[in-house]
DNA sequence: ACCAGTAGTTCTTTTATGGAACTATTTTAT
DNA sequence: ATAAAATAGTTCCATAAAAGAACTACTGGT
């Protein structure tokens, strides 16, 4: 975990095509301290941390290796673009997967969601009658 | 940020229904520490600020305040719920909104799912079919 | 092979954490 | 309502560890 933090801020910066000194620069310390963190000899405080996952724009999670887990993902997911009543459950994220291997239901679906409630409700009505008729094929 | 933190570890440890000393030896250190920790005057170092994210199974940004950016989140989310060329774009996410809040049509796309694939083309043509007709009304 | 640029290491200074002990506050029981 | 116990906040000191400067070691281009 220490180990990983090292690579990453080496990896990030690399990404970013800057020297151990274009870095110290941007946090205004010095180069020394860039170099001692990228060998793992010492490790950035809180402050600095959150200053670099700003910098490279990764979250601090991703900067130490400390990787979200999937029900914290959920939580922060819905936290963002979810309204409070609103939730994220395992069958939604199914239904993601199942929208972004299909793009043409996919079109279909934000057409619809372009609709007036009223005619959306019609589309509702015929598609389930839809799916229970061809389910008995 | 600081300050955040401070309250973040103290809300969580209540949360748990845990005295400082309760932390204190969980973490093996004095329970001065916490105290100190939640009342801002000191700040663990990134070691203790994983164990903290692993004890109150939050993520480390989320206890810091450091809260994940859009863009990031859906990296995130690709990483841990999508393969590799999948995609989850801004349109995903109407379409995702858009399901959870019409169970019904949620229900139906599960449905849809489970249909063997050559079933599931016909009902995307007739569904876009359908959208074309009902727009046009 | 040399020079400039970049990175790693060592040494010293400085900062700030951690722990112990003391104080203050809150809670519980009578 | 008060005392005792439990919990939390604060101060002080020792010490660990980070920051910076300077030195050394690579690296790549000429």
């Amino acid at each position: 975990m220490e180990q990983k933090l090292a690579e990453n801020i080496k990896y990030f910066r690399k990404l970013k095509n800057w020297t151990q000194q274009d870095l110290a620069n941007q946090l205004q310390i010095s180069r020394s301290v860039v170099a001692k963190w990228e060998s793992g000899s010492s490790v950035p405080d809180v402050k600095t941390l959150v200053l670099l996952s700003g910098i490279f724009e990764v979250s601090v999670d991703h900067l130490i290796g400390n990787h979200i887990s999937r029900s914290d993902l959920l939580k922060e997911f819905q936290k963002i673009y979810l309204s409070k009543q609103q939730q994220l459950d395992e069958e939604t994220i199914e239904i993601v997967d199942f929208v972004v291997k299909n793009p043409q239901i996919k079109q279909s679906l934000l057409e619809l969601k372009k609709l007036p409630i009223r005619k959306q409700k019609v589309v509702h009505r015929l598609l389930k009658t839809l799916i229970d008729e061809i389910k008995k094929t």
